[in-house]
DNA sequence: CGGTTGACCAAGT
DNA sequence: GACTTGGCCAACC
């Protein structure tokens, strides 16, 4: 086995972590890294080669926003809406209770 | 090793 | 509420 992961593989390991119906945000998953990389996790999920191993999709922007998607942000939507998280537009709806916390 | 690239964030206008 | 600016940081070339 291999140990060093990349930040890349990090940031999967971490997603994994979140359970369906549940949903976080590239600072969540940066400051749970103990970094301030926000962005080199967006970048991480845009590579995902891990596709439908890890839900790239339960990860939104802290504001709200539903953030992107490689494969078209619409989709993102409608899996969303799918695992129960309410969203109008490009904006969650009550993110604060749908939000996981990495302990 | 230096510069570019982002599915970001916060604050300002 | 929409847009701009500056800051942040790892991977990539």
């Amino acid at each position: 086995m291999n140990n060093k992961k990349s930040f890349y593989e990090k940031c999967y390991s971490i997603l994994k972590k979140v359970p369906k119906g549940k949903i976080t945000t590239y600072k969540e998953i940066a400051n749970a890294l103990g970094t301030k990389a926000y962005r080199t996790v967006g970048n991480a999920m845009n590579k995902n080669p891990y596709a439908p191993n890890v839900a790239c999709h339960r990860v939104v922007n802290s504001n709200g926003n539903v953030g992107g998607f490689a494969s078209g942000n619409k989709k993102k939507i409608e899996m969303l809406k799918k695992e129960g998280i309410k969203i109008k537009g490009k904006k969650i709806q009550n993110i604060n209770k749908f939000l996981y916390r990495f302990n």
